[in-house]
DNA sequence: AATTATGTTCGTAACTTTGCGAACAAATTG
DNA sequence: CAATTTGTTCGCAAAGTTACGAACATAATT
């Protein structure tokens, strides 16, 4: 940016993933997903407080972020996290969070 | 949850961080500060894409999140990074990522 | 005292998100 | 073949986000 005052693809991939994972209803359901042994799962909105076609949404959020994927076998759903792209935004915020912050001394800012 | 059906506080706090870095401006600004060396900063708006007042509102946002903090000193104001929240996401993304990820050996999910 | 510089806040418009119940879809059960 | 199960999609309402220009606030200059 700076001279082309744009957004870099980096920049705009983190804050997708970030912006993916920016309820709290789509971290709860990543969570449940990591802990499922088979790739499968039902009655997630049994765990949440919210009605199931609500889960239905927030799910498709988190495809459409490339968090998870998913397949239909009528009745049921198979959805997983999707590995690639998990591991690609764990890079991107470890790299982010890792960035050398300014060591401003004294910073007398105030909150 | 699960029994209560609610979201841990680390959930919704979480949440709330990935929310604050849910837009690429956001992203930017942090960047920014990160690279400042004395805590200070002026004239943002002209390295990026938005207006002044646009990103005035960017700035509250990642304030309100706690990710930065502010001190007036006009006409000029000086923002920082809020270490200590700063090492709390950085910690919490951490974590979230680092969670083991299911097995189900070939999960058959396609994309 | 008017001007300048720097940012915030206001007002507004367009758009997106969140949530729910109801309607729908598709395979399996009875 | 009707009923059940599981989950998506639709339609809608309420609320929040994003963006901007214009108005405002405050301190330093001129």
């Amino acid at each position: 940016m700076a001279e082309n005052k744009e957004y870099s693809v980096k920049q705009e991939l983190l804050a997708k993933f970030a912006r993916a994972l920016g309820h709290p209803a789509r971290i709860a359901i990543m969570e449940f997903l990591a802990k499922q042994p088979n790739c499968y799962f039902g009655d997630i909105h049994e765990e949440l407080p919210i009605a199931q076609a609500t889960v239905s949404q927030h799910l498709a959020a988190l495809k459409e972020a490339g968090l998870i994927q998913g397949e239909i076998e009528t009745p049921k759903v198979k959805y997983c996290i999707n590995k690639d792209n998990w591991t690609l935004a764990s890079l991107l915020f470890k790299e982010f969070f890792d960035q050398p912050i300014n060591k401003g001394s004294n910073c007398g800012c105030s909150k």
